[in-house]
DNA sequence: CGGGATCCGATCTGATACTG
DNA sequence: CAGTATCAGATCGGATCCCG
């Protein structure tokens, strides 16, 4: 029985997932304290920094955007490239696969809206 | 500043999402070490009571089944119907808005054996 | 600049036992 | 049948300090 392969920062991200509902392992992917916000700061701006990439979410850490972006890269939904200077430079965008995931964030959002009204007009009177 | 209302039993269901992505709320609101799972079964059942849900799921335990059946209730997630009979019997179905949510499903599978095929070739030599 | 290492409290989850 | 209560362990996330 393996364990976990490493420090995994999300809490449904584990190996229990052997659902027959697929849908499960790709909320799995992109759940996680920061990764969604990480995937759509990067599908705005195509490719950033580390500290850009900080500076436009706000409110993470950097050991947070260190650790979301490892595990995103571990599971190939994002892509870390490394260039040879001094200062060091290292610049992060998405996978195509990835990519192939924001088609579906319009459906999420519309939902969002939907259920939000719903909850409201609950709470109302 | 509210701290959090009742036992969340999600890592990133806080009340910190208030990003300008509504995506994010819609993925929070089925994240839960259970709660797609539950969705799902209840979507291919339509109506189960709570030892026929636990079932259906395989390694849930009684209080997981509780815990987060609450949460999906307090979303409007799940609609809980008590049947004033002894012995006691609860009837758990899902809410119309969450019967919206199932037409994302399908999109997600897919994403998912296509992410699938990839990571497996990456390990492949 | 882009992280890594460590500490530690907050949170989540499972096991077990009990109940109206 | 449909849960609740309690405890302990696993996990997560934030703060802080350090480094090539």
């Amino acid at each position: 029985m393996t364990k976990r392969k490493e420090n995994s920062t999300n809490s449904i991200n584990r190996e229990y997932i052997t659902t027959n509902c697929d849908a499960i392992y790709t909320v799995c992917k992109i759940s996680g304290r920061w990764k969604m916000k990480i995937i759509y700061t990067l599908s705005t701006y195509e490719t950033l920094r580390f500290n850009e990439l900080r500076d436009h979410i706000q409110g993470i850490t950097d050991r947070m955007l260190t650790l979301q972006l490892k595990e995103l890269e571990a599971d190939s939904l994002v892509v870390r490239k490394v260039f040879p200077e001094v200062p060091p430079r290292v610049e992060y965008s998405l996978t195509d696969i990835t990519k192939e995931l924001l088609p579906i964030w319009p459906a999420l959002e519309q939902w969002a809206e939907k259920h939000r009204a719903l909850v409201s007009e609950d709470n109302e009177e």
